[in-house]
DNA sequence: GTTTGTGAAGGATTTCACAGCA
DNA sequence: TGCTGTGAAATCCTTCACAAAC
């Protein structure tokens, strides 16, 4: 935690380790998984438990969690509830995060009006659309900016993620514009391979592409 | 292609080869890309090319092709139609696959509704609800059938993929559920890390969790 | 000249296996 | 005894580099 002591625990700066994008993707898992597992009231769980619930190596599990500290005790495991509050500080869960939405079509309708992202602090705080019959409209309390509000938005409001829900293509545009407005993470709905800086994060979620991938197992 | 030759070509059957899983999940973006050249009229492309716009290495390009077939020629690259038709046949896309969806809640009647399947040859043919209030209600034109009809709907049907869109606490049992019914394949939208045997494929979709890994690259 | 296909090299990730501690 | 944390080993994946083909 202390910056300056010698290096046990993590002292909140992604860029001081050197930790491998895979395991930071597996950290939601884990604290998904310890979330239900503190509900339940379990105090403490092993490496070997939580493998089993995910269908991973318990030594996997170890080896994620040892990049950032030493959270387990020996004989006993890790205690849940400590556990899930060092990694939502790890991966910044500790607060709350604002987002736009850009594309109020049918797809940007239904993420707005998605309940699943504001418990986890994820708030959408402004949507836009290209279209101008739309922008001035209200879509679930939201009103709907045009896309020439971006840059202006984003930096008013704080907004660090974006999330892209337009045609193919409009996407690359669009990300632009994010990208321009200072944005640091892009979730694409957009069924497009996007050019972004270094410094941007982009996930896509295409789940056309993953029926594509799972028929490669079907055939017979 | 035909069965006996010695191996040059693909022939068919996954079980013959071992291609490692994240080569078969990159080929939907390969036929993604190259759909869109083959559209534009572009009639060659060469692996630096695609890998421009993919933002991969060349040799990731030609290494993943090779598990399947020698499908370029030297000094000039790969014919966009052919290869296109090709990766198609490869992973099972030259034909069309029926699916049904459970959980007809905001999400369920959002993916339902979603036009971006069928054109790709992903029809979703039945559709499954616990709720009785809305078992033989319409949805888009698809009828909303009760829990206990899975069995006999998913053989009837020809269905081999199922798409869960049920809240967590109900989606191990769905996921059962569906196995048991015989589906070969899973697209699971509900936060959860199912269990299901070794010879039924399973994708999870989670936004909330893309987000949260995202996070960790956005504290400063 | 250009670009593929591919063994070999290099790098990244996972698993092993065990010392050390409760 | 039970379980973590971690170097070392093993495995998996990507990139290199070049002969062969056009």
């Amino acid at each position: 935690m202390a910056t300056g002591s010698l290096i046990t625990t993590y002292d909140g700066d992604p860029d001081n380790l050197d930790v491998p994008d895979v395991v930071v993707e597996r950290l939601p898992l884990y604290v998904r998984v310890l979330t239900n597992l503190a509900s339940d009231g379990t105090d403490m769980v092993s490496s070997e438990q939580l493998g089993d619930q995910l269908h991973m190596t318990p030594a996997q599990i170890r080896k994620d969690l040892s990049y950032f500290g030493r959270f387990g005790k020996q004989g006993r495991g890790y205690n849940v509830v400590a556990l899930v509050a060092q990694l939502k500080g790890i991966l910044g869960l500790d607060r709350s995060w604002n987002a736009c939405i850009v594309g109020m079509g049918r797809l940007g309708r239904a993420i707005i009006s998605y309940p699943g992202f504001a418990p986890e602090g994820f708030k959408i705080v402004a949507a836009f659309d290209a279209d101008d019959g739309l922008v001035g409209t209200n879509v679930d309390g939201t009103r709907v900016r045009s896309l020439s509000q971006i840059n202006h938005t984003v930096s008013e409001d704080g907004i660090s993620i974006g999330i892209v829900a337009v045609p193919a293509s409009a996407a690359q545009a669009v990300i632009d514009a994010l990208v321009d407005a200072g944005i640091g993470a892009i979730l694409n709905y957009a069924p497009v391979t996007a050019h972004v800086p270094d410094h941007v994060k982009i996930k896509n979620i295409d789940p056309v592409m993953s029926l594509q991938s799972m028929t490669y197992y079907l055939k017979r």
